[in-house]
Order: C-alpha cells, then structure tokens, then sequence
DNA sequence: CTGTTTTTTCAGTAATTACTGAAATTACAG
DNA sequence: CTGTAATTTCAGTAATTACTGAAAAAACAG
C-alpha cells in the first residue's frame, strides 16, 4: 500500500464496515479509494495502491458496477478506463437504497404476495397467514415511502430530515387545521410499549 | 424439517436473505421460524424443525439475542427457556434500525471524526479532508434523523410514511405560510440530475 | 484486418466462516 | 448442598467465499 495515512485510515475502515455488510472487504476498500480521491482512477493503479491482483480488483469493479455505483471515463489517447463515485453523497446514498431495496426488498415482498396468495385456504395457520400480511403490508409500505423519497432533491430531503421528529409537529399542526382537534399524541416522547 | 409448506417457504427465503446481510443463513431461518410460531419455542424445537444442531442453535440465539431482537420466556414447571419476538413488525423494524446503526453508522462517525481531526492540518489531502467533512455531515444528520424517528409512536411512523413525498407538500404549504412564496421546487417530479 | 493493450473469466487454492459433538458451565428442583 | 436438566463454549472439520495467475476475450489504434 503506497496510501497516505488518511488514506489508509478510511480505506481500511470501509473494507471492514463492508464485509459487515453483503459486500466483502475488497469491494468496500476500493470504493473507499475512489470516493476519497480526487481523480478518476484505473484498475492498475487501485491494484497497486492497495495491494490486490489485478484479476481480484476486476471483480470489485464487477461488483460495484452492478450496483450503478461507479462513473466511467476515458482519457483520450489512453486505452485504459478510469473510474469515479458520483460528486455528490447524496447522490451515492440514493443509489445505495434503490439497490438494497431492489436486492433485498422486492425478493420479499414476491415471496411473501406468493405465500399469501398459495396458501390462503390452508387451515392451521391463522397465525402464519396473519403474520405473512401484517409484513407484506409494512415492506409495501417501506417500499412506496423509499420510492417516494428517491423522487425527492438532495435538497429537500436534507431539509426534510433536518425537521426529523419535528415534521410530525407541522403534520399535527395541519391536520389540527382541518379537523377541529386531533387530540394530543404525537409530540409526546413516545409510549411505553413492551415489557 | 417437520413444517408446513408456508413454513418453509418462508424460513428457507428469510435463510436466503439473511446471508446477503451480514447475519448468516441458520439467523435468518431461526428467526423467520420465530416470526411466523404462534406459541414461544425453545431451543430443542428450534433445532429439530429446522434440523441443526443443539450448539448451533445456541449460537443463533446468542446472536440474536446480542441484537436485542427475543423475547424469552419461563414456563411454570419448565426448567427450559422459551423464545418469541417482538408482536408488531413495526417494533422489530425499529430494533433493527437501531442496532444496525450502532453497529455500522457509529463506527464509522468515530473513524470519521478522528479522520477530521488528527489530519485537519496535513497538506496535500484537501480533496479527502472535504470529502471526510461532506461524509461527517451526512452521517449525522442521517443518525439524528434515526434516533428522531425512534422516539415516534408506531402510529405516528406509519402516518407519516404514508404521506411520503407528501410531507414535502405539507411542508411547501407551511413555509409558504411564513414568508411571502418560495418558489416552485418541491412537488416538481425531481430534475435530471445526473448524466 | 493485424498487433497490441486492457479487461474479463475461470479453475485452482487460500482464507474465512459456519457447523458439529463433546466437554464445561450454569440453572434449578428437591 | 446434590443431582439432574439445560445451555454455552470450544476445538476440530466441513462448507463457503475470496483471491490469484494464466488464458481467453474484448477493445482499439494504425
């Protein structure tokens, strides 16, 4: 590794937060490099900059440009492809969710409209069929409320969450407008709700 | 395995899951198992539904356990310990946004932070030290954001989710209330913006 | 086209992670 | 306490995943 301290910091850092995640050291160490440098990069360099064969930093590359997760370039009069992360975090965070929800929420989401449609009449599993609808419900609503949001500019999505908790005060408030009370709730530190 | 076919459609695609996050296959499918049961099990059930072994379902439930997501129980006249989850997904859901970002946002705040200090004053790295401040920026407000959202009832969260992007609206509408106009942005479809 | 550079694929191997049975520890009824 | 039932730990092994070098394929300049 011929990275600078800071450099070496991060980039071990993310290797290791990354095989916490799906995605395995490799991958997460080179995304950190390219997010942390300023120019776009070629597969030789990141191989020789964090020490990995050429063929393992081809298959990180792979992995990370199926997750849309990388900006190509081409230097003219230079064969080789250089690679970027898009300028902006927001930006990478957007695609990060898109991506995780396609891989990890519609795969769900079909299994379970799948199990409640083929075992509707079954008896004997009230219980299970209950429990396959109150999920379907909530990851129907997780996945219109992400899509939602992926609709949104970085702009009013930071400020959004910027309000946090505070927008349900507003929300409170407009509703209050439109019916004549809607009682208290809401802005209470939150009920006690398990043992 | 000793399940219904709804069963083990659900605990073999939950196993599936749970290896492309950072738990493995034998959490997922004990966990799934526990969703969907009706009654509390103990760990002999476990094993012999799921076919694993006594030691390896004691360790799923230590890791399941160090995630705070089990509820165990005593049986009167019992010596065994009997495990069920949380009732409403809604609290699931919020023990694992919690944990999850424990262990994968805090870590990463605290790297980032040293990051910013120890290497506030080394030249050459302008491009990495602002890239470290965007990130910092980020992350905080996406913890505040969550630990925000914590504190709201399980009604609350629903309602707000279901207004989606509407809240933007609702918010529009308010600030519109307070100064004069503030353009059009915000209920727009969301401008191009990226090649 | 042809020759050269660059990238990708893939079979083999290394490293890591998951799982087991046996032993140790803990929990508890009498 | 004592004895028994239940759980946890752990060393060894199985299974999976990551990584490499060599070969194949693709990209491109002339």
């Amino acid at each position: 590794m011929n990275l600078s301290p800071l450099m070496t910091t991060l980039v071990l850092h993310f290797g290791e937060m990354g095989s916490r995640w799906g995605i395995n050291r490799t991958v997460g160490q080179i995304y950190a490099y390219l997010v942390f440098s300023q120019d776009a990069r070629n597969a030789d360099q990141i191989g020789e900059d964090l020490g990995f064969s050429r063929s393992n930093v081809s298959m990180g590359l792979k992995e990370l440009k199926s997750w849309n997760l990388l900006r190509p370039h081409h230097q003219p009069g230079d064969r080789k492809e250089y690679f970027s992360v898009p300028e902006d975090v927001w930006e990478i965070a957007r695609i990060l969710v898109r991506e995780r929800r396609q891989r990890e929420l519609d795969p769900t989401l079909s299994v379970l409209r799948d199990a409640q449609l083929s075992h509707r009449q079954d008896g004997g599993e009230r219980y299970a069929q209950r429990r396959v609808d109150e999920m379907l419900g909530f990851l129907e609503l997780i996945v219109t409320w992400t899509e939602d949001m992926q609709n949104l500019s970085a702009d009013d999505l930071r400020r959004l969450m910027k309000l946090g908790a505070g927008v349900n005060k507003v929300l409170e408030f407009s509703r209050r407008g439109r019916r004549a009370d809607s009682g208290p709730s809401a802005l209470e530190p939150r009920t006690e709700q398990d043992s």
